[in-house]
DNA sequence: TCTTAATAGATTATAAAAATCTATATTTTA
DNA sequence: TAAAATATAGATTTTTATAATCTATTAAGA
């Protein structure tokens, strides 16, 4: 019932890259010490963020990542969709694993269903807009 | 982010013991074979249960378990908290594991806060008041 | 051509979840 | 009173997921 340490630094890395001014770039070395994740992991992180497109990437001396499209643009939901895969809060909300779709009237399932839809809303409505550079002061 | 295996097979036990006539028991075995739950590990399950007051056990040939007050008065979060401890919708949403209570204005934390009050708030008012005998039908 | 970046993808380590096992205690009933 | 069916206790094992690291390569600027 907890959020990944993967999909949390995710979010912590995007925020992050949020705060850049425009046409800035950071790399995985200045973000992973200023929010304190491993830089390894973070790589890896970051890799599969741009493979996804949520980030623009540039190797290189001067190279770095950079938001793929407006901080408002990505939400909450897109960055944890890419570390962990779709949202699912109960294992039976999968049609796959519900083994109560036979029984006429399932305890469990509609409940979650439920729950579901409001946590991805939720992660739907969070964008990064709140983070951009304009509207938060200094980067550590 | 997925309740465990074993929080849903609890609330599962649970429904099906809310539906017992008044008095009635049922076994282990019974309701591991009715809902499909793997009999050794439902044994667990209840046992956790019983020792923290939601249900009560009676041993013998004749016995087994019920609820310890009525459906109505047993909540998910009740039956969760048991399995899984205190529900933490991501790590840093706990005072000891924050990284970024130093920082002025961290980007994610009051975020989650606020969803995890949330689905506590669910939890909380989903009880077993809707799957007591006499609100559905048989039990199989 | 050296340095500092990202990329690819395999590998290892750690921890949590899921399940099982062994032994014991309790109660009913034959 | 013995046998059968139940719960209890708690350790152990198995499996899976998470977290992290490692090795080698590619790319671009100084």
């Amino acid at each position: 019932m907890q959020l990944s340490r993967k999909a949390d630094y995710a979010l912590r890395a995007v925020a992050y890259i949020s705060q850049l001014k425009k046409g800035d770039l950071a790399s995985i070395g200045r973000i992973a010490k200023a929010r304190g994740i491993p830089r390894e992991f973070l790589a890896k992180i970051l890799k599969e963020l741009t493979r996804a497109g949520v980030l623009v990437s540039f190797q290189g001396v001067t190279g770095g990542y950079r938001l793929s499209r407006l901080p408002k643009e990505i939400t909450f939901l897109d960055v944890i969709e890419v570390m962990e895969g779709p949202v699912r809060i109960n294992l039976c909300v999968d049609d796959r694993h519900c083994a109560c779709t036979n029984e006429k009237s399932c305890e469990i399932r509609p409940f979650f269903v439920k729950q579901q839809e409001q946590i991805i809303r939720a992660f739907k409505r969070q964008n990064f807009g709140a983070f951009a550079h304009n509207k938060i002061s200094k980067l550590a």
